[in-house]
RNA sequence: GCCCGGGUGGCGGAAUUGGUAGACGCGCUGGAUUCAAAAUCCAGUUCUGGCAACAGAGUGCGGGUUCGAUUCCCGCCCCGGGUACCA
C-alpha cells in the first residue's frame, strides 16, 4: 500500500473546510485556550519556510489542547498595510488594496495546504474597514485618555482636573492643557526622514548605523508636523508588567533595557556670578564630593547665557558644529570626546567650591535634564573627557582590596564599582559621608539635599514619546481634521470608519507630504458653519493595526462594537504567543502600552494581553564559501566524498550556514516541499530539526527522513493485516503508554523535536514486532495527529471511524504498564561505567551489595583493591570506589 | 564596552533534580532482495589501538567541588542576537 500523501493530504484538507471541523464556538462552558500566531505580512514573495515553523508549533498545541477538552481560539489573518504594495502601486498604478488581496489570497492558499486548524472564519486583514474601523476608533480612546500618575492610570480626559490658574486663562490655555496631557498629541517634531522611503521613521527603526531598517538607505533628520504617542507615561506599569509573565528571559530583558528606569536625583547648582540654578540629573549623588567640573549639552538653553563675553565666539562655533554633527552620522563621532569650557563656574552645594562648566555633546539633551554633574574618578565618560582636558579627577571612593587601587586613589584609574567613601565631608555644610558604603552614602546624601530643598529624588526612564504617523497612502488614515482656526477635531465615532480615497498616482510629494495630500475631494471639508478644514494627510504606522489583532479575533464580524465584553472576558488573555524574536521589544511594548490603556479605560478584562510568549529560532540554510570567504551561489557547488567544489573553477568550497538569499540560491520554497513530500513531511521535518527556539539550517536529507517515517507508518498502520483484535504484546503495551506520555509532556513543552523521536521509537517496534492490536493502532494515530494531523485522520478512518478524531480524548497513560519490577543498573567502579545488571526493585541495599561484589564480571575491577564505598542510587545508578 | 543566548560524532540534534554521553534522524560501510538499479529490509557506525574480547581518550579551553560533572563554581576562547556616551 502506497503512501500517497498528494491524494490523501488534499481530501482531508477539504474534509475540515467542508465540516467546518475547527470552527471555535464560544462555549463558555468549557475551559478555553487562546493559541496566537504572530499573523504575516502577506508579501509578494508568498510563503517562507520561516512562516510554518512558528504555524506547525501552534497547530500542534491547538490539536493536542482540543484532544485534552479544551476550547481552542486559533485563528490567523493579515498584517496588510505596509510599504511594498504602495511602492509597487507608484510603480505601476496598481491600487495596494489589489496587490494586497492577490497575496492574501497566496499566502491563505500556502497556510491551507499545510493543513494548519484555524478558524477561517475568523480571518481578519488590517487593510479591512471594517478591521480598521476600531483602529482608528482605539486611537480616539488614546487621544481622549490621559494618564493619573498618582494612580498609575489612564483615565478618560473628562476627568482630566483643570488647576484654578489655567481656567483663569481662558478656553484656548485650557486646551493647551489638555493636549499636553492627552497620550496622543499632534507636534512639531524633529524625526529621522528616509529620503529613499520618502517617509519618516521611529527612532526604533533606525539602526545603529544611521541606517533605515526597511530599505538600508541612510536616513537625515527633518522638522515636521507629527502624530506622537505618550508611551512613557506607561513607563513604570509596562515595566511592572514584566514581572507576571512566562515570556524569554531575552526578551523581558531587552524590554527593561528599552524602558531603561534609573533612580537618582535631581540636584540644583548655583550657577556663579548669575542668578539662576544648573538643575542636573545623576544617579550617584554620592559622588557629589568628587565632582570636579560639569557639563550641559549644547542644546541646553543656558549654553548660550552661561558662556561668558571672552568665550562667546568659541562656544558659539562648538553649539554650531554639534548641531550640524547631530545632522551627520552621531554614532560615527561618538568615540572621541569634545567640548569647550563656558568660563563660568557653579558651586557644588555639598562643599561650596565652584566648579568649571562645560559645554560638550557627550550630554544630550534628550535624557534627564541635558546637564551633568561630572566625577571622573567614577565614571568612565567623564574620566575619559577629564583627561582629555587636564581636569582634575578626585578620587572619593576606595575600592579596597583591588589590584589597582593605587592608581585609583592617585586618580589614574576609573573605579565604578562600590567601596569606601573617602574625602567625602565637609564642616561648612554638614554633610559627611566618609566610611559609608554605595548605598549607604546615596540614601544618605539624597536625605540630606531633599533636607535643604537643594535636590530631590528623581526616576528617569529612556523610553521616549512614539512617534506614531507616517507619510504614506497605504495605511489607516487618522480620523482627525485640522481647522482653519486652528483647533483640530477628531470625527465622530459614527463618521468611522474614515475611508482612504481613491488616487490616480501614489507618489509622495518632495517637501514629505503624504500621497493624501493631493486627493483635494477627500482632503477638504467645512463644518455646518462653513469653516473650513483639512483632513489629516498622515497615516498610522504599520504596527498599529497588529497592536490589537488578537482583539479582534475574539469577535471578529460585530459591526456593532469593537467585540462583545462577555467574549473578551472568556478568551482573553493569550495563553500562547509565538513568533520571530524580531518582535521582541517594538510589536510586544506598543501592544502592552494598548492593552494597558484599555484596560484602564474598561475595554478589556486583563491588564497584560499576551501571558506566555515563545520565540521560534530562524531557518537558515547552508551556503558556500571561498578560502578568500567569497559566498558561492548553491547552484555553482557540487558534492563529492562529503567535500565541496566550484563547478567552474574546481576549487574546495567551505560550508557554512547562513540566511537563506535569493543571490544565494538557497531559498526554500514550502510548495516545492508540500509537492515532493506532502505537508505532514514538511510540518514534522520543520519540528524535528531541533528546538524550537534555536537557529538551524535547513536540509533536504533530513526531510527525507521524517518522510521516510511516515513512509513506514503508513505502510505499517494502513495495513489491516498487521491490526489484530485480542491482547496487546506487553513490549508493545508498555513502549506504547511511555510514548503517550512523552509526547504530551513533550508537547506541552514545546519540545516538538523529542515528541517525534519518541513516536519514531514506538513506530520501529511496532514493525519489528509485526503487529498491533486495534487499540493499540488508534492509540497511535491519535499521538501522531498533531503533528501529522492528515496521516493520523487517514488511519483514523481506515479503522472504521466515521468522525474526525480532532476532538478525540487524548488516550490516557496506564501508570500499572509503566511500573518496573526490576530495573537494569550500570555498574560504575570509580565513576567509570564496566557492565550491566539486572536488579529487582524491592531488593534491599545490602543484598545488592553483596550481589553486585560477587559477580563475576565485578572480580576484574575488584582485584587487589578494596571497596572504599559503595554507591546505590535507586533507579539511577551504583558506583564502586576501590582504592 | 555592556546585557542575553549558544559551543556535544562526518551532519541536525538527545541526555529528569549532578547518575549508562551520543536517543531519534541524516550520511557512510557491509549484507539481503534484484538480470541490474531505485525502493525496501537487516547489521554496523564518537575517536584511537586491536581480528576480536577489550583497553584508553572524549561534551570549546584551563582549573575546582564531588564517589560521580555536558549539567554546579572560578578564570578564559570562539560564534550568534540585542544595545550603545541614557549620567
Amino acid at each position: 500500500m502506497e503512501y500517497n500523501f498528494a491524494e490523501i493530504e488534499p481530501r482531508w484538507q477539504k474534509y475540515w473546510e467542508k465540516n467546518k471541523t475547527f470552527k471555535t464556538p464560544d462555549d463558555f462552558s468549557k475551559p478555553k485556550y487562546y493559541i496566537l500566531d504572530m499573523f504575516p505580512y502577506p508579501s509578494g514573495a508568498g510563503l517562507h519556510v520561516g512562516h510554518p515553523e512558528g504555524y506547525t508549533a501552534t497547530d500542534i498545541m491547538s490539536r493536542y489542547k482540543r484532544m485534552k477538552g479544551f476550547n481552542v481560539l486559533h485563528p490567523m489573518g493579515y498584517d496588510a498595510f505596509g510599504l511594498p504594495a504602495e511602492q509597487y502601486a507608484m510603480q505601476t498604478g496598481t491600487h495596494p488594496a489589489v496587490t494586497t488581496n492577490r497575496n492574501c489570497d497566496n499566502f491563505r492558499r500556502q497556510i491551507k495546504a499545510i493543513g494548519l486548524s484555524y478558524d477561517w472564519d475568523r480571518e481578519i486583514n488590517t487593510t479591512d474597514q471594517h478591521y480598521f474601523k476600531w483602529t482608528q476608533w482605539i486611537f480616539k480612546q488614546l487621544y481622549n485618555t490621559w494618564f493619573d500618575k498618582e494612580n498609575q492610570k489612564g483615565r478618560p480626559i473628562s476627568e482630566l482636573p483643570i488647576p484654578e490658574e489655567i481656567k483663569g486663562d481662558g478656553e484656548k490655555a485650557i486646551n493647551e492643557y489638555i493636549s499636553e496631557k492627552r497620550l496622543a498629541y499632534y507636534d512639531n517634531a524633529q524625526v529621522w526622514w528616509c529620503d529613499s522611503c520618502k517617509t519618516v521613521c521611529a527612532n526604533e527603526e533606525v539602526l545603529t548605523d544611521g541606517s533605515h531598517e526597511k530599505c538600508g538607505n541612510q536616513v537625515v533628520r527633518k522638522n515636521l508636523k507629527q502624530w506622537l504617542l505618550r508611551i512613557p507615561h506607561y513607563a513604570e506599569r509596562l515595566l511592572q508588567g514584566l514581572n507576571g509573565l512566562d515570556w524569554p528571559a531575552g526578551v523581558i530583558d531587552m524590554q527593561k533595557n528599552w524602558i531603561g528606569k534609573s533612580t537618582g536625583a535631581e540636584i540644583d547648582f548655583q550657577v556663579e556670578g548669575l542668578n539662576k540654578n544648573l538643575r542636573v540629573y545623576t544617579t550617584r549623588p554620592d559622588t557629589l564630593f568628587g565632582a570636579t567640573y560639569m557639563v550641559i549639552a549644547p542644546e541646553h538653553e543656558l549654553a548660550e547665557e552661561i558662556t561668558i563675553p571672552e568665550k562667546k565666539t568659541e562656544v558659539e562655533k562648538y553649539i554650531k558644529a554639534a548641531a550640524l554633527k547631530s545632522d551627520l552620522d552621531r554614532t560615527d563621532l561618538a568615540k572621541e570626546k569634545t567640548g569647550v569650557f563656558s568660563g563660568r563656574y557653579a558651586i557644588n552645594p555639598v562643599n561650596n567650591q565652584p566648579i568649571p562648566i562645560w559645554i560638550a555633546d557627550y550630554v544630550l539633551m534628550g535624557y534627564g535634564t541635558g546637564a551633568i554633574m561630572a566625577v571622573p574618578a567614577h565614571d568612565t565618560r567623564d574620566f575619559e573627557f577629564a583627561k582629555e582636558f587636564d581636569i582634575p579627577v578626585v578620587c572619593i571612593l576606595d575600592p579596597k582590596e583591588v589590584d589597582e587601587r593605587k592608581n585609583i586613589l592617585a586618580g589614574d584609574k576609573c573605579w565604578t564599582e562600590d567601596g569606601e567613601y573617602i574625602n567625602s565631608a565637609s564642616e561648612e555644610t554638614g554633610l559627611n559621608i566618609n566610611g559609608l558604603n554605595k548605598e549607604a552614602g546615596i540614601k544618605k546624601t539624597i536625605e540630606w539635599l531633599e533636607e535643604r530643598g537643594l535636590g530631590t529624588a528623581t526616576v528617569n526612564f529612556k523610553m521616549r514619546d512614539w512617534l506614531f504617523s507616517r507619510q504614506r497612502y497605504w495605511g489607516e488614515p487618522f480620523p482627525v481634521i485640522h481647522w482653519e482656526d486652528g483647533e483640530v477635531s477628531l470625527l465622530d465615532d459614527e463618521d468611522l470608519p474614515l475611508l482612504l480615497p481613491d488616487l490616480e498616482k501614489y507618489s509622495p510629494g518632495e517637501s514629505g507630504e503624504s500621497p493624501l495630500a493631493n486627493a483635494e475631494e477627500w482632503l477638504h471639508v467645512t463644518d455646518k458653519n462653513g469653516r473650513k478644514g483639512r483632513r489629516e494627510t498622515n497615516t498610522m504606522p504599520q504596527w498599529a493595526g497588529s497592536c490589537w489583532y488578537y482583539l479582534r479575533y475574539i469577535d471578529p464580524n460585530n459591526n456593532e462594537r469593537i467585540f462583545d465584553p462577555e467574549k473578551e472576558k472568556y478568551w482573553m488573555p493569550v495563553d500562547l504567543y509565538i513568533g520571530g524574536a524580531e518582535h521582541a521589544v517594538l510589536h510586544l511594548l506598543y501592544s502592552r502600552f494598548w492593552h494597558k490603556v484599555l484596560f484602564d479605560l474598561g475595554i478589556v478584562s486583563t491588564d497584560e494581553p499576551f501571558q506566555k510568549l515563545f520565540n521560534q529560532g530562524m531557518i537558515l540554510a547552508f551556503a558556500y564559501e571561498t578560502s578568500t570567504g567569497a559566498k558561492v551561489s548553491s547552484d555553482l557547488v557540487e558534492e563529492r566524498d562529503g567535500k565541496y567544489f566550484h563547478t567552474e573553477t574546481g576549487d574546495e568550497l567551505k560550508q557554512i550556514v547562513a540566511k537563506m538569499s535569493k543571490s544565494l540560491k538557497n531559498v526554500v520554497n514550502p510548495d516545492d516541499v508540500i509537492e515532493r513530500y506532502g505537508a505532514d513531511s514538511l510540518r514534522l521535518y520543520e519540528m524535528f530539526m531541533g528546538p524550537l527556539d534555536e537557529r538551524k539550517p535547513w536540509a533536504e536529507n533530513g526531510v527525507k527522513g521524517v518522510f521516510n517515517f511516515l513512509n513506514r507508518a503508513h505502510r505499517f498502520f494502513a495495513d489491516t493485516n498487521n491490526i489484530f483484535e485480542g491482547e496487546e504484546d506487553k513490549e508493545v503495551a508498555k513502549l506504547l503508554h511511555q510514548t503517550i506520555q512523552k509526547v504530551a509532556n513533550d508537547i506541552e513543552n514545546l519540545k516538538f523535536n523529542t515528541a517525534i523521536s519518541a513516536l519514531m521509537v514506538f513506530n520501529n517496534l511496532a514493525i519489528k514486532k509485526g503487529k498491533v492490536t486495534k487499540q493499540t493502532a488508534e492509540t497511535f494515530a491519535k499521538i501522531l495527529s498533531p503533528v501529522a494531523p492528515h496521516l493520523g485522520e487517514e488511519l483514523w478512518s481506515i479503522y472504521g471511524n466515521k468522525e474526525t478524531l480532532a476532538y478525540e480524548p487524548w488516550p490516557e497513560v496506564d501508570e500499572s504498564l509503566l511500573q518496573e519490577d526490576s530495573f537494569e543498573y550500570p555498574v560504575s567502579f570509580n565513576g567509570k561505567m564496566r557492565f550491566k545488571i539486572e536488579i529487582p526493585v524491592d531488593m534491599p541495599q545490602p543484598e545488592i551489595e553483596k550481589v553486585v561484589l560477587s559477580d563475576p564480571k565485578a572480580q576484574k575491577w575488584l582485584e587487589g583493591k578494596t571497596v572504599r564505598k559503595f554507591i546505590f542510587v535507586p533507579k539511577k545508578i551504583i558506583n564502586v570506589v576501590v582504592g
